[in-house]
DNA sequence: AATAACGGAATGAACATTCATTTCTATCGA
DNA sequence: TCGATAGAAATGAATGTTCATTCCGTTATT
C-alpha cells in the first residue's frame, strides 16, 4: 500500500518523537529547576505538546523520571569508559577519562546537571537504583587491577577510592558553577594530577 | 515583683524554648525527609508545638530554614577550626580538622545531614549566603599560607584544592550513608592520608 | 479581668493527574 | 482521485490532593 506517497516521509506522526522530545525538555527544565521546581504543564509547554501527551508516553512524573535517569546514566556510561585502549598506560586513562568527565560537562551540561542535583533521588525505583548499581561495578575492578599491579595505593578499599575520585571531581564542577570560581584547562589538569596522587600516594 | 515564688522556674513559658524546640525538630525531620518533603504540620508535632506556634517564632518557611542554616553553619564552623593549636605541624592539623569533621557526621547526624542535603540551597537568602562566604574565606587563607610555606602544592589554586577536599569527604560520608560500604577507624585514616596526598603532591 | 500565647481547623494557591472533546491519519468505497 | 469515516492521538480545562499560611476560639499568665 502507499504506493505513490512514500517519497516524503512526514507522514508518520512516529510515536518517538514526541517521547524524545518530552524526554529532551524534561533534561533541560529539570537541570534548571530541578525535579520539584517544574510542574508538568511547564514541561509540556517546553516540550511542545499538551499536558495530557506527557501521559500518553509515561505513567506519571515519577515513571517519566526514572526513564529519563536510566538513558542518561547509560549514555554517561557508555562516554565515560568504553574504548579505552589496552595501549594505555595506567595513568594515561586516568587523563582520558578524566578528560572525558569534563567533556560531559561542558558538552551535556542539562545532562550532567540533572545527574548531579540529586534532587530525583526520592523518584528513583528499584531497577534505576539496580542498574546505578550495576553501572559501577565494572569501574570498581578496574580499580581493584590497578591496586593488585601495585599502581594504586593499596591500604585503601577500592570503593574509598572511587568515592573520594567522584566526589573531589563532582564538588570541583559544583564550585564553578556556583560561581566561586572558573575553571581554566590548567586548572583542570592540575585538579586530575592531584586526583591522580590522591589515588598513588 | 514574684517575691515568692522564684524557687521554681517553670512558670515563665521562656520564649526561647518553643523557638529552640522547634529549630531541633526542623533539624531531624528535615535531615530525614527534606525540606520540601516535610509539611509544616508534620514539623509542629515534633516539636510538640501547634501549626500556627510556629508562625509566631518564624515569619515562613523560608525564614525558618534560614534561621536553622545560619545557626548550623555557625555551630559547623566553631567546631571545625576554633582551637587549632599553633604549636601543630601542618599535617597534625590537616588530621585535627579532618578528625572533627568525622566527629561531626557521628555526633550531630542531623545537622550534617540538613547541611549536606542542598535541599534547602533555593530556599537561601542574601545574608545566608553572604555568612556560608565569610566562613570560607579564613579557611581559604589558610590554605594559601600552607602553599605559600611549601607545604601544600603550588601548582593548583588553592580554592580548586579546597573543592576537591571537601568534595572527596562528603562523597565518602555519603556513600556510606547509601549504604555502600561502611567505614572502620582504618578506612577513614587512609582516607585523610589520601586527601593529604592529594594536598602535597 | 486583661492580655498574650497557643492550637488546629479553615483557606487558598499550586500541583499532578484525568477525561471529555477536538484534531489528525489512513483506509476504503465510489 | 476523492470524500467519508473509524479510530488513534492529542489537548487543556477540570478535578482532587497537598501544602504553606491564616484566623479565631481556647488556654495560660499576670
Amino acid at each position: 500500500m502507499n504506493s505513490h506517497s512514500n517519497t516524503v516521509t512526514k507522514t508518520r506522526p512516529r510515536i518517538k518523537d514526541k517521547r524524545t522530545a518530552i524526554l529532551q525538555a524534561a533534561l533541560k527544565v529539570f537541570a534548571e529547576g530541578g525535579v520539584n521546581g517544574v510542574p508538568m504543564p511547564a514541561l509540556a509547554e517546553q516540550a511542545g505538546v499538551g499536558t495530557g501527551t506527557i501521559y500518553r508516553y509515561f505513567s506519571s512524573k515519577e515513571a517519566l523520571v526514572n526513564e529519563l535517569f536510566r538513558e542518561e546514566k547509560l549514555s554517561l556510561n557508555r562516554r565515560l569508559y568504553s574504548n579505552l585502549g589496552k595501549d594505555l598506560t595506567p595513568r594515561e586513562s586516568f587523563a582520558l577519562v578524566w578528560e572525558r568527565m569534563v567533556a560531559y560537562t561542558r558538552e551535556a551540561p542539562a545532562s550532567y546537571r540533572f545527574m548531579e542535583l540529586q534532587d530525583h533521588r526520592p523518584y528513583l525505583d528499584e531497577q534505576s537504583r539496580t542498574m546505578e548499581h550495576e553501572a559501577i561495578a565494572p569501574i570498581l575492578d578496574y580499580y581493584r587491577r590497578l591496586q593488585e599491579q601495585g599502581v594504586y595505593r593499596k591500604d585503601i578499599r577500592a570503593e574509598v577510592l572511587m568515592a573520594l575520585i567522584w566526589g573531589a571531581f563532582v564538588n570541583l564542577i559544583r564550585a564553578e558553577r556556583d560561581g566561586l570560581f572558573s575553571l581554566d584547562q590548567a586548572d583542570i589538569d592540575a585538579a586530575r594530577d592531584a586526583c591522580w596522587s590522591l589515588c598513588t600516594g
